[in-house]
DNA sequence: CGAGATGTAACAACAAATATTACAACAAAA
DNA sequence: TTTTGTTGTAATATTTGTTGTTACATCTCG
């Protein structure tokens, strides 16, 4: 199974906050459009990420902002804001192998370390990248578009 | 979304075929009990190996034996056996950034590669566990119990 | 108040995971 | 050659998660 689109969109929430929150109100109508996403999953996502205190979002009068530093906001922020995964485990363990076998009641406790050493991995990598390493490279691009 | 359970269950498999190859014949109905999964599903995840060329499954007779010395298997063969993901990729990108949005049509060329890198970093620590690591940690484990 | 937002509930459509039943094909042993 | 146990696979059901959609109460500000 793949990791959520809510991932990619978040962060492509992000990039529109970034680039255009001092010349737009960015509502989940105008991500909706970006996005080319239902503005209703916009919302639920935009709720995620209030709810991880990442931004802000104007009740009534509309609009959304980003509450800390770009710098200070690492991919995993926003992928643990977004991707509600059971208990946190990357990986799906089959529920219950059979106590009664001696590899049944054992390949837990040879499995799990190796399980959590690859799900440690690719967080420390997605901890390594920053919003503001996105924007950066994103005006890049867009000042290459000129 | 979580990584399917057929990857632990892939592992339980070897694990069996390890600890018991040599005293039983080790079967789609005797890998059910051990792990509590239909054997229907057993067959298919069996099939799977087989087509990565991992294991060999007796027809007729039955029986299933590894095809390749333990320390040449890494968890991370297993993973891309058992693991149907579209394109191979971690991550499931929204289909249709608008292209006439300066974020919608940059975002690919600004997200694509810090994907990449998660993803890698990710099957390179699979990639450096092999079978061989799982039986040694089961065998203490089994040796432990008595 | 009225206009434009957000927050949510309810429901539908779809896809993937897992379970289950059934049966043809197969290989070896009796 | 028949029997037995097994694999391979199709068909179907159940469940769960994702995504889309409609509807509407609630909020803020002009």
């Amino acid at each position: 199974m793949q990791i959520s689109s809510r991932f990619t969109l978040a962060i492509h929430i992000f990039a529109c906050i970034d680039t255009f929150g001092n010349e737009y109100k960015v509502t989940s109508d105008f991500l909706s459009r970006s996005t080319n996403v239902n503005p209703v999953i916009i919302r639920k996502i935009l709720g995620q990420l209030k709810g991880a205190g990442l931004i802000e979002v104007a009740r009534g009068t509309g609009g959304t902002t980003v509450a800390k530093p770009l710098k200070e906001i690492t991919f995993l922020d926003v992928y643990h804001a977004v991707e509600c995964i059971e208990n946190g485990n990357l990986f799906h363990f089959h529920d219950n192998p059979n106590t009664n076998c001696p590899v049944g009641r054992n390949i837990h406790h040879v499995l799990d370390d190796k399980l959590l050493r690859v799900q440690s991995s690719m967080e420390k990598e997605l901890a390594s990248i920053t919003l503001e390493d996105l924007k950066q490279d994103m005006e890049k691009y867009l000042h290459d578009e000129i």
